[in-house]
DNA sequence: CGACTTTGACCTGCGC
DNA sequence: GCGCAGGTCAAAGTCG
């Protein structure tokens, strides 16, 4: 019962006053071992990690994830697109994931008319999105990585014996999904992708970063009459 | 009682 | 044009 949502607006203006996720976030509470990850579209910059809102659960090394996978790392990218996404439902395939940006129809059908949301779902250019897959081995299916999604829905995938459930970020104007999935070749394997920005800070992030902030407020300010003295 | 999950139906895109 | 598969909606049910 960790996940909910709210639908919501589709603005993705990030604040740059605050530490709001530039990317989807690795999990935080699991500590799941990480398999491989790909992001094919929005790979954020190495930079961007710092404005993460999530840190990283300790076995994975969420900022190489965010990288352009090295060969020889212990993370296998994938870069096909065909199979990106659209194979979601195949994603065994040689333990890579592969994740293309853009896709799935548009969001936000919302409360307005249905039919009319329906007409346009879907239709025309689909939007691109940036789209961010990374395989987990976990025994649980839903990762807590520090935001508060609500399960919209879920599908029988074929070739998988297991559904792949899908998630909304529950923040009023973030509009993030992700798809939650488990391997069919390797049921312990967990493929989580997630789909869009979030555009609001990780509240888990915050709440456990408070104290240490007003420590390193009090520090800083210890320091400065510290030296005024010397 | 509100928030969330479940689940079947519906809609769209795509391949044949 | 048809059928399949993926993605989404929303009513009903569940839970705290």
């Amino acid at each position: 019962m960790e996940n909910s949502l709210h639908g919501g607006g589709n603005q993705q203006q990030p604040n740059p006053q605050l530490p709001y996720l530039a990317s989807p976030v690795p999990p935080v509470g699991g500590a799941p071992q990480l398999v491989s990850c790909s992001n094919a579209t929005a790979a954020p910059a190495a930079g961007s990690l710092g404005a993460m809102s999530c840190p990283p659960p300790a076995l994975v090394d969420w900022a190489s994830l965010l990288l352009p996978c090295a060969p020889g790392s212990s993370l296998h990218v994938g870069t096909t697109t065909q199979q990106a996404v659209a194979g979601a439902g195949e994603l065994d395939s040689g333990g890579v994931v592969a994740v293309a940006g853009g896709s799935s129809s548009s969001t936000g059908a919302g409360d307005g008319d249905k039919l009319a949301a329906r007409a346009g779902r879907g239709k025309g250019k689909k939007a691109s999105r940036p789209r961010f897959a990374f395989q987990t081995r976990s025994e649980n299916d839903i990762l807590d990585d520090g935001y508060r999604w609500r399960k919209y829905g879920q599908k029988a995938v074929k070739n998988s014996a297991y559904p792949r459930s899908y998630y909304r970020c529950t923040h009023h104007t973030c509009n993030v999904k992700k798809q939650v999935q488990r391997l069919a070749r390797d049921t312990s394997i967990v493929v989580t992708t997630y789909e869009g920005v979030h555009n609001h800070p990780c509240e888990k992030l915050m709440e456990a970063l408070s104290p240490i902030l007003k420590q390193l407020q009090l520090l800083s300010q210890l320091q400065s009459s510290t030296n005024q003295l010397i």
